[in-house]
DNA sequence: CGTATCCTTGAAGGACTTCAAATGTTGTGG
DNA sequence: CCACAACATTTGAAGTCCTTCAAGGATACG
C-alpha cells in the first residue's frame, strides 16, 4: 500500500469498517503532493475548491476570522483527516482551511471522489459518516465554549486531540506531538492567550499534564477526564477501546 | 402530494434541486405521525433510535446537558427539518432532541431513509448535504459564540432563524411566530437568562426588532445584520435570493 | 549575537453571572 | 369575568471570570 494513504485508510477504520474492495478504491485515488508551509491556506472562505485536501503529516485548522480581527479556531486536524471534505457536496467555502505548521498534504480532486463513492456505497457512506463525525465535534466544542470555564473547556481540548492522535498512532504511551502555540489554542477555545496560559498553568499545577516543547504528556488520564466532563462518546470511535490512554500517576 | 411531506419538500429544494423521481421516493416514505408536547425528547443521549424525526409543524431544539445542571442548546429546528438525520449513520444519540413547544412531527424508520437513498443518488447527495450544512450552521454559531460579544450574537442568532423561517414560508413580510423563551434563547447563546434580556433590549433600544407574544418583526434588517456581521453563505441556500426581507423601517 | 516569536506575570477594567425581588403574562377553574 | 397559580420578563446590585494592556523573560534561528 502506498505510504501516504496509509494514515487515511487508518483513520477511517477507527470510524467504520472498510473491506478489500473499498481500500482498492483508496489506493487508486489520484493525488496530487504537496508541502504547505505553517500559514498557508490551503482553501479560502468564499472559494470553491475542485479538491479536497487530505492532511499527511502535520497540523491543520479551519477557521474563520470576525470585524474586529479576531480568529476563531472550528477544529484541529490530525493526520489522516480531509477537513474539508465537505466542499465535495458544499462547493462554496464558508470558512478557511490552513496548515498550523508545516505540512504534507494531497490533493484529491472532487471529481475522483465521486467516483470513489459511486464505486463504493460504503466508502460513500464511511465518509457521510466522517463528516457527521466532524458535525459531532462541533457540538461537544459548542457546549465547552458555551457551559465551562475556561479550564475545563482546555482539559476537554486536550482530552479530545490526544485520543484522535492515538486513534491513528500518533500518540506513543502518554504522550504525544502537539505543536500548537497558545494562541492557537486560544482561538480555538474562544479565549485570550493569555488566559490560556493561565488555564494551562492550572493543568500542570494539578499534575494532569505536561505540555513543553510541542510535547504533550498526559500524567493523570483519569482526573483530567473527570474535571474536564469529557466523554469520549461523540467521537464515534468503531470501538470503545480508546478513552483511557494511561493510569494515574505515581 | 401529502400535506405532511409538503414541508420537507420546501426544505429540500431550498437547499437543492429535486426531480420528480426524487419527489415521488420522498411522497412514498412511510410516516408515523405523532404530536409531541413541550419539552418532550423525540431521543435522548445514548440511544439508538430506529427512526428520525421530520418536524411537521412547531420548533424543536438538540441540546446537551453538563455537570453542574447547565444546558447547552446546539440548533433550533424549524418545520421540514430532520434534526437528527444523522442518527442514519450515527447509530448513537451524542445529545438529545426535544419539543421546544408542543409539536406535530412524522417518525421515519432508518430502514427506509436507507432505501429511499439506494432508489434516488440524487435524493441521498441532498440529504448528505443537508447534514453538511447542519455542520455550517454550527460552525459559524461556535464562531459567534467565541468572538462575538452577546448582543452581536443574539443579532446573529435573529437573523439566522428569520432566513431560514422565510425559506420554508413561515416568514410573512418581515414578521414571524418564534416562540422562543428568554431562557432558551439564552441556552442557545451560552448566556445566562437574565444576560439574554439585557441584550434583546439593546436590539430593540436600537430599532432592530421588536419581539413580543412570541411574534419577531424585524424593524431594520441591514443595520441589524451589519451589526452581527451576519453573512448568510453558511446556509448554502440553492439561490441567494434570501437574505433581504425587508427594508429600512420608515 | 541579535531578532523574532512565544511564554509569563501583574494590574486595571469590562462583560457577564448570580442572587433576589418585583412586575407582567397566560391559562384555568370557580 | 375574576381570582389565582404558574410561568416569563424586568430590574438592581454585588461579585467573578476573562480581557486588555504592558513589560519582562525565555527560546529558537540565521
Amino acid at each position: 500500500m502506498p505510504q501516504h494513504i496509509d494514515r487515511l485508510v487508518r483513520k477511517l477504520e477507527s470510524i467504520g469498517d472498510l473491506g478489500a474492495e473499498d481500500r482498492r478504491v483508496i489506493e487508486q485515488l489520484p493525488l496530487r503532493l504537496r508541502e504547505l508551509p505553517a500559514g498557508a491556506d490551503a482553501a479560502s472562505q468564499g472559494q470553491r475548491p475542485s479538491a479536497s485536501c487530505l492532511l499527511l503529516d502535520g497540523f491543520m485548522h479551519r477557521y474563520k476570522v470576525v470585524g474586529n480581527g479576531g480568529r476563531q479556531i472550528l477544529a484541529l486536524h490530525t493526520p489522516g483527516d480531509i477537513p474539508d471534505l465537505m466542499s465535495v457536496f458544499l462547493p462554496v467555502m464558508d470558512h478557511s482551511l490552513a496548515a498550523t505548521v508545516d505540512c504534507k498534504v494531497a490533493f484529491v480532486e472532487h471529481r475522483d471522489i465521486h467516483d470513489a463513492i459511486r464505486q463504493s456505497r460504503r466508502l460513500g457512506e464511511l465518509m457521510w459518516r466522517d463528516t457527521l463525525i466532524d458535525g459531532a465535534i462541533f457540538r461537544e466544542w459548542l457546549t465547552s465554549m458555551g457551559r465551562q470555564p475556561a479550564a475545563n473547556h482546555l482539559a476537554h481540548l486536550i482530552c479530545e486531540l490526544f485520543l484522535r492522535l492515538q486513534a491513528v498512532g500518533l500518540a506513543v504511551g502518554n504522550s504525544c506531538t502537539l505543536p500548537l502555540t497558545q494562541q492557537v489554542i486560544a482561538d480555538a477555545l474562544g479565549l485570550s492567550q493569555v488566559h490560556t496560559d493561565r488555564s494551562l498553568q492550572i493543568l500542570k499545577a494539578r499534575g494532569f499534564i505536561e505540555f513543553e516543547q510541542n510535547r504533550l504528556t498526559v500524567l493523570d488520564w483519569d482526573r483530567m477526564a473527570a474535571f474536564a466532563e469529557f466523554d469520549p462518546i461523540y467521537l464515534h470511535f468503531k470501538n470503545a477501546a480508546y478513552g483511557r490512554p494511561c493510569g494515574r500517576a505515581e
